[in-house]
DNA sequence: TCGTTTCCATACGCTAGAGTATGGGAAAGA
DNA sequence: TCTTTCCCATACTCTAGCGTATGGAAACGA
Protein backbone atom coordinates (compact mmCIF):
# COMPACT_ATOMS: atom_id res chain seq x y z
CA UNK A 1 0.00 0.00 0.00
CA UNK A 2 0.95 3.57 -0.31
CA UNK A 3 2.40 4.15 3.09
CA UNK A 4 5.29 0.65 2.25
CA UNK A 5 8.79 1.60 3.36
CA UNK A 6 10.70 2.75 0.43
CA UNK A 7 13.96 1.53 0.64
CA UNK A 8 15.14 1.03 4.22
CA UNK A 9 17.78 -1.19 3.75
CA UNK A 10 17.77 -3.00 7.34
CA UNK A 11 15.51 -0.66 10.06
CA UNK A 12 17.21 2.55 10.16
CA UNK A 13 16.61 4.59 7.08
CA UNK A 14 19.65 6.95 7.19
CA UNK A 15 18.45 9.31 4.71
CA UNK A 16 14.97 10.35 4.03
CA UNK A 17 13.31 10.11 0.33
CA UNK A 18 10.22 12.41 -0.98
CA UNK A 19 8.16 9.43 -0.75
CA UNK A 20 8.40 8.77 3.01
CA UNK A 21 7.45 12.95 3.75
CA UNK A 22 4.42 12.35 1.48
CA UNK A 23 3.31 9.09 3.52
CA UNK A 24 4.24 10.37 6.74
CA UNK A 25 1.74 13.14 5.29
CA UNK A 26 -1.04 10.84 4.51
CA UNK A 27 -0.79 9.25 7.90
CA UNK A 28 -1.32 12.50 9.56
CA UNK A 29 -4.05 13.54 7.35
CA UNK A 30 -5.70 10.28 8.17
CA UNK A 31 -4.89 11.19 11.97
CA UNK A 32 -5.70 14.68 12.18
CA UNK A 33 -6.75 16.50 9.35
CA UNK A 34 -5.01 18.22 6.63
CA UNK A 35 -4.84 21.51 8.37
CA UNK A 36 -2.43 19.39 10.85
CA UNK A 37 0.17 18.64 7.79
CA UNK A 38 2.38 21.33 9.19
CA UNK A 39 5.83 20.72 8.25
CA UNK A 40 7.53 21.61 11.66
CA UNK A 41 5.18 19.29 13.18
CA UNK A 42 5.69 16.66 10.68
CA UNK A 43 9.38 16.89 10.80
CA UNK A 44 9.74 16.64 14.27
CA UNK A 45 7.65 13.05 13.74
CA UNK A 46 10.36 11.92 11.88
CA UNK A 47 13.18 12.79 13.62
CA UNK A 48 14.44 15.31 11.60
CA UNK A 49 14.05 19.18 11.07
CA UNK A 50 12.79 21.42 8.43
CA UNK A 51 15.34 21.92 7.03
CA UNK A 52 15.36 18.30 4.78
CA UNK A 53 12.01 19.22 3.98
CA UNK A 54 12.72 22.11 1.79
CA UNK A 55 15.47 20.27 0.48
CA UNK A 56 12.94 17.31 -0.97
CA UNK A 57 9.81 19.77 -1.65
CA UNK A 58 10.11 23.75 -2.50
CA UNK A 59 7.07 24.47 -0.33
CA UNK A 60 3.91 22.92 1.77
CA UNK A 61 1.58 22.80 -1.08
CA UNK A 62 4.19 20.38 -3.24
CA UNK A 63 3.52 18.25 -0.64
CA UNK A 64 0.03 18.54 -0.53
CA UNK A 65 0.08 17.88 -4.33
CA UNK A 66 2.00 14.77 -4.41
CA UNK A 67 0.66 12.85 -1.48
CA UNK A 68 -2.97 13.65 -2.46
CA UNK A 69 -1.88 11.93 -6.04
CA UNK A 70 -0.19 9.10 -4.60
CA UNK A 71 -3.53 8.21 -2.37
CA UNK A 72 -5.55 8.81 -5.65
CA UNK A 73 -3.52 6.18 -7.57
CA UNK A 74 -3.82 4.22 -4.32
CA UNK A 75 -7.38 4.59 -4.44
CA UNK A 76 -7.97 3.95 -8.06
CA UNK A 77 -6.02 0.48 -8.21
CA UNK A 78 -7.81 -0.87 -5.34
CA UNK A 79 -11.40 0.16 -6.63
CA UNK A 80 -10.21 -1.64 -9.62
CA UNK A 81 -8.65 -4.48 -7.94
CA UNK A 82 -11.74 -5.10 -5.14
CA UNK A 83 -14.77 -3.94 -7.82
CA UNK A 84 -13.12 -4.80 -11.40
CA UNK A 85 -13.23 -9.13 -10.95
CA UNK A 86 -16.64 -9.26 -9.51
CA UNK A 87 -19.51 -10.14 -12.64
CA UNK A 88 -22.31 -9.97 -10.48
CA UNK A 89 -23.48 -6.53 -10.66
CA UNK A 90 -25.29 -7.09 -7.22
CA UNK A 91 -22.10 -8.48 -5.77
CA UNK A 92 -20.63 -5.57 -7.11
CA UNK A 93 -22.57 -3.68 -5.08
CA UNK A 94 -22.74 -5.46 -2.36
CA UNK A 95 -18.70 -5.33 -1.84
CA UNK A 96 -18.87 -2.09 -2.53
CA UNK A 97 -20.52 -1.11 0.79
CA UNK A 98 -18.24 -3.75 2.76
CA UNK A 99 -15.25 -2.24 1.51
CA UNK A 100 -16.53 0.60 3.89
CA UNK A 101 -14.68 -1.92 6.50
CA UNK A 102 -11.39 -2.72 4.97
CA UNK A 103 -8.43 -0.22 3.98
CA UNK A 104 -8.66 1.54 7.05
CA UNK A 105 -6.14 4.21 6.86
CA UNK A 106 -7.61 4.64 2.66
CA UNK A 107 -10.70 5.56 3.76
CA UNK A 108 -9.34 7.96 6.64
CA UNK A 109 -7.65 9.68 4.30
CA UNK A 110 -10.63 10.14 2.46
CA UNK A 111 -12.65 10.98 5.59
CA UNK A 112 -10.19 13.56 6.49
CA UNK A 113 -10.72 15.02 2.61
CA UNK A 114 -14.16 15.44 3.20
CA UNK A 115 -13.71 17.84 5.71
CA UNK A 116 -11.26 20.46 3.53
CA UNK A 117 -13.94 20.21 0.20
CA UNK A 118 -12.96 23.47 -0.01
CA UNK A 119 -9.04 23.54 -0.44
CA UNK A 120 -8.05 23.95 -4.14
CA UNK A 121 -6.00 20.66 -4.11
CA UNK A 122 -8.31 18.69 -2.21
CA UNK A 123 -11.67 20.02 -4.58
CA UNK A 124 -10.34 18.52 -7.49
CA UNK A 125 -9.25 15.13 -6.44
CA UNK A 126 -13.04 15.29 -4.50
CA UNK A 127 -14.52 15.41 -7.76
CA UNK A 128 -12.29 13.13 -9.88
CA UNK A 129 -13.16 10.72 -6.98
CA UNK A 130 -16.32 10.81 -6.26
CA UNK A 131 -17.16 10.69 -10.00
CA UNK A 132 -15.16 7.46 -10.81
CA UNK A 133 -17.04 6.12 -8.18
CA UNK A 134 -20.49 7.03 -9.05
CA UNK A 135 -19.99 5.64 -12.68
CA UNK A 136 -19.11 2.58 -11.61
CA UNK A 137 -21.96 2.58 -8.90
CA UNK A 138 -24.23 3.58 -12.09
CA UNK A 139 -23.20 0.93 -14.34
CA UNK A 140 -23.65 -1.61 -11.69
CA UNK A 141 -27.33 -0.34 -11.25
CA UNK A 142 -27.53 0.08 -15.15
CA UNK A 143 -26.54 -3.86 -15.36
CA UNK A 144 -28.72 -4.78 -13.38
CA UNK A 145 -31.88 -3.20 -15.17
CA UNK A 146 -32.23 0.46 -14.15
CA UNK A 147 -33.26 2.93 -16.90
CA UNK A 148 -30.33 5.28 -17.25
CA UNK A 149 -32.18 8.00 -15.20
CA UNK A 150 -33.05 5.77 -12.41
CA UNK A 151 -29.33 4.52 -12.70
CA UNK A 152 -28.05 7.62 -11.75
CA UNK A 153 -30.06 8.72 -8.95
CA UNK A 154 -29.80 5.50 -7.57
CA UNK A 155 -26.04 5.57 -7.77
CA UNK A 156 -26.01 9.56 -6.08
CA UNK A 157 -28.30 8.00 -3.30
CA UNK A 158 -25.97 5.13 -2.67
CA UNK A 159 -22.68 7.15 -2.58
CA UNK A 160 -25.16 9.93 -0.72
CA UNK A 161 -25.05 6.87 1.77
CA UNK A 162 -21.65 6.11 2.06
CA UNK A 163 -20.46 9.62 2.49
CA UNK A 164 -23.10 10.42 4.98
CA UNK A 165 -21.86 7.23 7.08
CA UNK A 166 -18.72 8.70 6.83
CA UNK A 167 -19.46 11.70 8.53
CA UNK A 168 -21.55 10.17 11.76
CA UNK A 169 -18.61 8.14 12.01
CA UNK A 170 -16.65 11.24 11.97
CA UNK A 171 -19.26 12.33 14.98
CA UNK A 172 -18.76 8.49 16.48
CA UNK A 173 -22.61 8.17 15.70
CA UNK A 174 -21.94 5.35 12.91
CA UNK A 175 -21.89 1.23 15.06
CA UNK A 176 -18.65 0.05 15.20
CA UNK A 177 -16.92 -1.39 12.20
CA UNK A 178 -17.30 -4.85 12.22
CA UNK A 179 -19.22 -5.13 14.69
CA UNK A 180 -22.78 -6.61 15.23
CA UNK A 181 -24.89 -3.87 14.76
CA UNK A 182 -22.87 -2.93 11.76
CA UNK A 183 -23.48 -5.72 9.66
CA UNK A 184 -27.39 -5.47 10.57
CA UNK A 185 -27.04 -2.21 9.20
CA UNK A 186 -25.20 -3.07 5.87
CA UNK A 187 -27.59 -5.77 5.41
CA UNK A 188 -30.62 -3.08 5.75
CA UNK A 189 -28.59 -0.91 3.38
CA UNK A 190 -28.27 -3.43 1.14
CA UNK A 191 -31.98 -4.92 0.92
CA UNK A 192 -33.46 -1.23 1.05
CA UNK A 193 -30.55 -0.18 -2.15
CA UNK A 194 -30.08 -3.14 -4.06
CA UNK A 195 -33.49 -4.89 -5.54
CA UNK A 196 -33.30 -8.87 -5.70
CA UNK A 197 -34.00 -10.26 -8.76
CA UNK B 1 -34.69 34.21 11.80
CA UNK B 2 -31.43 34.32 13.39
CA UNK B 3 -30.19 37.18 11.16
CA UNK B 4 -33.17 39.25 11.61
CA UNK B 5 -32.20 42.67 12.47
CA UNK B 6 -31.85 43.21 16.61
CA UNK B 7 -32.87 46.89 17.14
CA UNK B 8 -31.58 48.74 14.24
CA UNK B 9 -33.62 52.65 14.87
CA UNK B 10 -32.88 53.36 11.63
CA UNK B 11 -30.84 52.11 8.81
CA UNK B 12 -27.34 52.70 10.49
CA UNK B 13 -27.12 51.68 14.19
CA UNK B 14 -24.59 53.87 16.06
CA UNK B 15 -24.13 51.02 18.63
CA UNK B 16 -23.77 47.32 18.26
CA UNK B 17 -25.01 44.39 20.45
CA UNK B 18 -23.63 41.03 21.04
CA UNK B 19 -26.36 39.66 18.90
CA UNK B 20 -25.47 41.55 16.02
CA UNK B 21 -21.74 39.64 16.52
CA UNK B 22 -23.35 36.12 16.64
CA UNK B 23 -25.44 36.90 13.39
CA UNK B 24 -22.50 37.95 11.36
CA UNK B 25 -20.69 35.52 12.99
CA UNK B 26 -22.92 32.49 11.43
CA UNK B 27 -22.99 34.01 7.93
CA UNK B 28 -19.47 33.96 8.00
CA UNK B 29 -19.60 30.41 8.97
CA UNK B 30 -21.66 29.78 6.51
CA UNK B 31 -19.59 30.91 3.77
CA UNK B 32 -16.55 30.31 4.57
CA UNK B 33 -16.64 28.13 7.60
CA UNK B 34 -15.66 28.08 11.17
CA UNK B 35 -11.96 28.68 10.53
CA UNK B 36 -12.95 31.84 8.80
CA UNK B 37 -14.49 33.53 11.42
CA UNK B 38 -11.70 35.23 12.98
CA UNK B 39 -11.79 38.68 14.89
CA UNK B 40 -10.59 40.80 12.79
CA UNK B 41 -11.71 39.81 9.82
CA UNK B 42 -15.04 39.72 11.18
CA UNK B 43 -14.68 43.29 12.76
CA UNK B 44 -13.69 44.65 9.48
CA UNK B 45 -16.98 42.94 7.49
CA UNK B 46 -19.11 45.00 10.35
CA UNK B 47 -16.67 48.43 10.18
CA UNK B 48 -15.28 48.47 13.57
CA UNK B 49 -12.47 47.06 15.49
CA UNK B 50 -11.72 44.19 17.53
CA UNK B 51 -11.68 46.64 20.60
CA UNK B 52 -15.41 46.08 19.71
CA UNK B 53 -15.51 42.61 20.00
CA UNK B 54 -14.13 42.08 23.28
CA UNK B 55 -16.09 44.58 25.00
CA UNK B 56 -19.15 42.20 24.01
CA UNK B 57 -17.14 39.21 24.61
CA UNK B 58 -14.51 38.08 26.17
CA UNK B 59 -12.79 35.74 23.91
CA UNK B 60 -13.53 33.94 20.55
CA UNK B 61 -15.06 30.84 21.97
CA UNK B 62 -17.26 32.64 23.19
CA UNK B 63 -18.54 33.97 20.40
CA UNK B 64 -18.51 30.89 18.70
CA UNK B 65 -20.21 29.27 21.77
CA UNK B 66 -23.19 31.58 21.62
CA UNK B 67 -23.59 31.74 17.98
CA UNK B 68 -23.79 28.05 17.69
CA UNK B 69 -26.55 28.31 20.53
CA UNK B 70 -28.87 30.34 18.28
CA UNK B 71 -27.61 28.19 15.59
CA UNK B 72 -29.10 25.05 17.09
CA UNK B 73 -32.36 26.72 19.14
CA UNK B 74 -33.11 28.15 15.43
CA UNK B 75 -32.80 24.85 14.05
CA UNK B 76 -34.46 22.83 16.71
CA UNK B 77 -37.74 25.37 16.65
CA UNK B 78 -37.84 24.99 12.79
CA UNK B 79 -37.97 21.44 13.01
CA UNK B 80 -40.76 21.93 15.39
CA UNK B 81 -42.59 23.94 13.43
CA UNK B 82 -42.04 22.25 10.01
CA UNK B 83 -42.68 18.76 10.81
CA UNK B 84 -44.40 18.98 14.07
CA UNK B 85 -48.07 20.06 12.65
CA UNK B 86 -47.90 16.84 9.86
CA UNK B 87 -49.76 13.92 10.97
CA UNK B 88 -49.44 11.73 8.49
CA UNK B 89 -45.87 10.17 8.68
CA UNK B 90 -45.09 9.63 5.26
CA UNK B 91 -45.43 12.96 4.32
CA UNK B 92 -43.56 13.78 6.87
CA UNK B 93 -40.68 12.13 5.99
CA UNK B 94 -41.37 13.65 2.27
CA UNK B 95 -41.32 17.14 3.95
CA UNK B 96 -38.18 16.63 5.80
CA UNK B 97 -36.63 15.84 2.03
CA UNK B 98 -37.93 18.94 0.60
CA UNK B 99 -36.71 21.04 3.67
CA UNK B 100 -33.21 20.36 2.17
CA UNK B 101 -34.31 23.34 -0.13
CA UNK B 102 -35.04 26.21 2.21
CA UNK B 103 -33.86 27.87 4.91
CA UNK B 104 -30.48 28.10 2.80
CA UNK B 105 -28.65 29.59 5.44
CA UNK B 106 -29.30 26.90 8.01
CA UNK B 107 -28.39 24.06 6.25
CA UNK B 108 -24.94 26.22 5.17
CA UNK B 109 -24.84 26.91 8.70
CA UNK B 110 -25.23 23.13 8.97
CA UNK B 111 -22.81 22.16 5.82
CA UNK B 112 -19.40 24.44 7.30
CA UNK B 113 -20.35 22.84 10.76
CA UNK B 114 -19.85 19.30 9.25
CA UNK B 115 -16.53 19.98 7.72
CA UNK B 116 -15.20 21.15 11.94
CA UNK B 117 -16.97 17.80 13.57
CA UNK B 118 -13.73 17.49 15.61
CA UNK B 119 -13.92 20.91 17.17
CA UNK B 120 -14.59 20.71 21.09
CA UNK B 121 -17.60 23.22 20.46
CA UNK B 122 -18.98 21.53 17.26
CA UNK B 123 -18.89 18.02 18.11
CA UNK B 124 -21.46 17.82 20.94
CA UNK B 125 -23.61 20.01 18.95
CA UNK B 126 -23.98 17.99 15.78
CA UNK B 127 -24.26 15.15 17.81
CA UNK B 128 -27.35 16.68 19.30
CA UNK B 129 -28.76 17.89 16.44
CA UNK B 130 -28.29 14.49 14.08
CA UNK B 131 -29.88 12.89 17.40
CA UNK B 132 -32.86 15.13 17.73
CA UNK B 133 -33.23 14.61 13.55
CA UNK B 134 -32.53 10.60 13.25
CA UNK B 135 -35.44 10.31 16.15
CA UNK B 136 -37.71 11.71 14.51
CA UNK B 137 -37.33 10.11 11.30
CA UNK B 138 -37.17 7.01 13.45
CA UNK B 139 -40.15 7.45 14.66
CA UNK B 140 -41.76 8.26 11.56
CA UNK B 141 -40.86 5.12 10.63
CA UNK B 142 -42.25 3.39 13.14
CA UNK B 143 -45.65 4.35 12.72
CA UNK B 144 -45.05 3.41 9.11
CA UNK B 145 -44.96 -0.37 10.21
CA UNK B 146 -41.20 -0.53 11.04
CA UNK B 147 -40.28 -3.02 13.72
CA UNK B 148 -37.88 -0.64 15.97
CA UNK B 149 -34.82 -2.46 14.62
CA UNK B 150 -35.56 -1.44 11.52
CA UNK B 151 -36.87 2.10 11.94
CA UNK B 152 -33.39 2.62 13.20
CA UNK B 153 -31.43 1.53 10.22
CA UNK B 154 -33.80 2.96 7.70
CA UNK B 155 -33.60 6.64 9.96
CA UNK B 156 -30.07 5.82 9.79
CA UNK B 157 -29.55 5.38 6.50
CA UNK B 158 -32.01 8.37 5.84
CA UNK B 159 -30.06 10.82 7.49
CA UNK B 160 -27.04 9.55 5.68
CA UNK B 161 -28.53 10.66 2.90
CA UNK B 162 -29.43 13.56 3.72
CA UNK B 163 -25.59 14.10 5.25
CA UNK B 164 -24.14 12.64 1.42
CA UNK B 165 -26.29 15.16 -0.30
CA UNK B 166 -25.11 17.40 1.71
CA UNK B 167 -21.28 16.60 0.92
CA UNK B 168 -22.29 16.39 -2.57
CA UNK B 169 -23.31 19.76 -2.60
CA UNK B 170 -20.02 21.37 -1.24
CA UNK B 171 -18.16 19.55 -4.19
CA UNK B 172 -20.55 21.01 -6.39
CA UNK B 173 -21.47 17.64 -7.39
CA UNK B 174 -24.97 17.62 -6.24
CA UNK B 175 -28.13 18.91 -8.13
CA UNK B 176 -29.17 22.67 -8.51
CA UNK B 177 -31.60 22.90 -5.54
CA UNK B 178 -35.14 23.86 -7.09
CA UNK B 179 -34.16 22.87 -10.23
CA UNK B 180 -35.63 19.80 -12.31
CA UNK B 181 -32.83 17.21 -11.78
CA UNK B 182 -33.13 18.38 -7.80
CA UNK B 183 -37.10 17.37 -8.55
CA UNK B 184 -36.28 14.16 -10.07
CA UNK B 185 -33.71 13.28 -7.98
CA UNK B 186 -36.25 13.83 -4.67
CA UNK B 187 -38.96 11.92 -5.95
CA UNK B 188 -36.24 8.88 -6.64
CA UNK B 189 -35.23 9.29 -3.00
CA UNK B 190 -38.72 9.53 -1.02
CA UNK B 191 -39.61 6.29 -3.62
CA UNK B 192 -36.75 4.43 -2.45
CA UNK B 193 -36.48 5.52 1.32
CA UNK B 194 -40.33 5.87 2.25
CA UNK B 195 -42.56 2.69 1.40
CA UNK B 196 -45.79 2.89 -0.11
CA UNK B 197 -49.00 1.79 1.09
C1' DT C 1 -23.19 70.32 35.05
C1' DC C 2 -20.32 66.67 36.12
C1' DG C 3 -19.17 62.21 36.88
C1' DT C 4 -20.14 57.48 35.26
C1' DT C 5 -21.12 54.09 32.10
C1' DT C 6 -21.04 52.40 27.48
C1' DC C 7 -18.84 51.37 23.32
C1' DC C 8 -15.04 51.51 20.47
C1' DA C 9 -10.02 52.85 18.44
C1' DT C 10 -5.18 52.33 18.73
C1' DA C 11 -1.11 50.30 19.87
C1' DC C 12 1.21 46.59 21.65
C1' DG C 13 2.72 41.61 22.95
C1' DC C 14 2.66 36.85 21.91
C1' DT C 15 2.49 32.36 19.32
C1' DA C 16 2.31 29.19 15.36
C1' DG C 17 3.61 28.24 11.14
C1' DA C 18 5.57 29.15 6.32
C1' DG C 19 9.55 30.12 4.03
C1' DT C 20 14.77 31.72 3.56
C1' DA C 21 19.80 31.89 4.27
C1' DT C 22 23.59 29.60 5.38
C1' DG C 23 26.74 26.25 7.02
C1' DG C 24 28.34 21.61 7.84
C1' DG C 25 29.08 16.71 7.81
C1' DA C 26 29.16 12.45 5.30
C1' DA C 27 29.50 9.87 1.26
C1' DA C 28 30.83 9.41 -3.36
C1' DG C 29 33.58 10.38 -7.26
C1' DA C 30 37.80 11.94 -9.52
C1' DT D 1 43.33 13.13 -1.05
C1' DC D 2 40.40 16.60 -2.62
C1' DT D 3 36.27 18.16 -4.41
C1' DT D 4 31.51 17.82 -5.28
C1' DT D 5 27.00 16.48 -4.22
C1' DC D 6 23.60 15.10 -1.09
C1' DC D 7 21.00 15.67 3.09
C1' DC D 8 20.03 18.08 7.03
C1' DA D 9 20.58 21.60 11.28
C1' DT D 10 20.37 26.22 12.90
C1' DA D 11 18.96 30.66 12.98
C1' DC D 12 16.50 34.02 11.03
C1' DT D 13 12.31 36.81 8.79
C1' DC D 14 7.48 37.47 7.98
C1' DT D 15 2.61 37.01 8.43
C1' DA D 16 -1.93 35.94 10.56
C1' DG D 17 -4.49 35.84 14.59
C1' DC D 18 -5.60 35.97 19.55
C1' DG D 19 -5.57 38.60 23.41
C1' DT D 20 -4.32 42.93 26.42
C1' DA D 21 -3.75 47.71 27.86
C1' DT D 22 -5.21 52.07 27.61
C1' DG D 23 -7.43 56.18 26.14
C1' DG D 24 -11.30 58.73 24.31
C1' DA D 25 -15.77 60.18 22.94
C1' DA D 26 -20.62 60.09 23.34
C1' DA D 27 -24.60 59.16 26.01
C1' DC D 28 -26.69 58.95 30.29
C1' DG D 29 -27.88 59.69 35.13
C1' DA D 30 -28.10 62.52 39.17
Amino acid sequence: MFVAQSTPKKKERSTLSAGDWEQQALVLMAEKGIRAVAIESLARRMGVTKGSFYWHFPNRDALLEQSLLRWEKHDEANLQASLGAIADPRERLRSFFRRTGREQLTHDVYSSLLTAADHPKVQPLLERVAERRMKRIEAAFGEIGFTPEEASHRARLTYSTYLGFLQLQRQHQAPQLSSEEFEAYMIHVIATLVPEK
